[in-house]
DNA sequence: ATCTAAATGGTTGCACACAATTCAATTGTG
DNA sequence: CACAATTGAATTGTGTGCAACCATTTAGAT
């Protein structure tokens, strides 16, 4: 009966489910030839579909929560694997344009049936998703909201 | 109303609800000086003090479900940081015996704070606890038993 | 005793994550 | 206009994750 015994720990608990996540869509996503941050990014792309210009990296990190030192690299290489180009707004030459390549965006159809496969993996009843989903979304928006710092108390932040 | 929609991903909720849990902890272990996944290994060695020996790296890794080639440079540092010593077993020289220093097991009072901090922190009821542990442990099962193979239907597979 | 298959831990290589820094471009201010 | 502050991306450095490969050791079969 201890606090700190590993198996009672929400973190591990999530930290498991999402490496096993991640480890699940490996051999689906590879007949894509991408890994599973790079499917993140075709997923904001393929939804985003309608901006005729592509989406920049810093709408991108604000999808996915990720920073540039993440997705540059990350979008060179899908760059070199022909699903994205990469060019710099004209308006604003800080910004750099992401958008989906023909072939990028033919890879749409293909990527369909992976979150179906996805789904009977979890075998999950499908009706308990939305809760499920809604947990974890107010679990993540709590857990980034400004936490009370470690060290002083403090006398009655405002807010 | 697409079926590929981010915010519709199951294993994006996780993907983000981990890297903020994470995240979260960063200020909490840095008091400690160390970082979350060598905080998990620490869980570990602390829950299992009973055994003089220490334990083997293969059991940190069957605990974790985490491999060698993460678990090697991770305990490295871990030794660096005075936290653990490693030594060969003398029955079967192949195992390396991970055992926590005075330092490293004094560490686990400072680290007592640590879980009711982020049980603050994530706002959750406190009775709805157990089904999300539980919800999320039947998902990383299923996730990890083995999934039908992509290409081949195949005859008939043995088992 | 020897040969071999399996187990174990290490090493290497690649791809994230993320903090910190750098750099260029832009904006706000007077 | 000058110029400080801000912004957006890239770069750098550290630390995971994980697959593939390697060396050592053990256990089992002959």
């Amino acid at each position: 009966m201890d606090a700190l015994d590993l198996d009672r720990q929400l973190c591990f608990a999530l930290y498991s489910a999402s490496r096993a996540m991640t480890a699940s869509y490996k051999d689906l996503l590879a007949e894509l030839g991408i890994t599973y941050p790079q499917y993140l990014v075709m997923l904001v792309l393929w939804e985003e579909a309608s901006a005729p210009e592509g989406v920049t990296v810093k709408h991108l990190g604000e999808r996915l929560q990720l920073d540039s030192g993440t997705l540059s690299p990350l979008l060179s290489r899908l760059e070199s694997l022909g699903y994205v180009t990469r060019h710099r707004s004209a308006e604003d030459s800080r910004s750099v344009f992401i958008r989906p390549t023909a072939e990028g965006a033919a890879a749409k159809e293909r990527a369909e049936c992976v979150p179906v496969r996805i789904g009977e993996r979890t075998q999950l009843d499908p009706a308990s998703m939305p809760e499920l989903l809604e947990t974890l979304r107010t679990l993540t928006r709590n857990l980034r909201a400004e936490p009370a710092p470690v060290e002083p108390p403090g006398p009655l932040p405002h807010h």
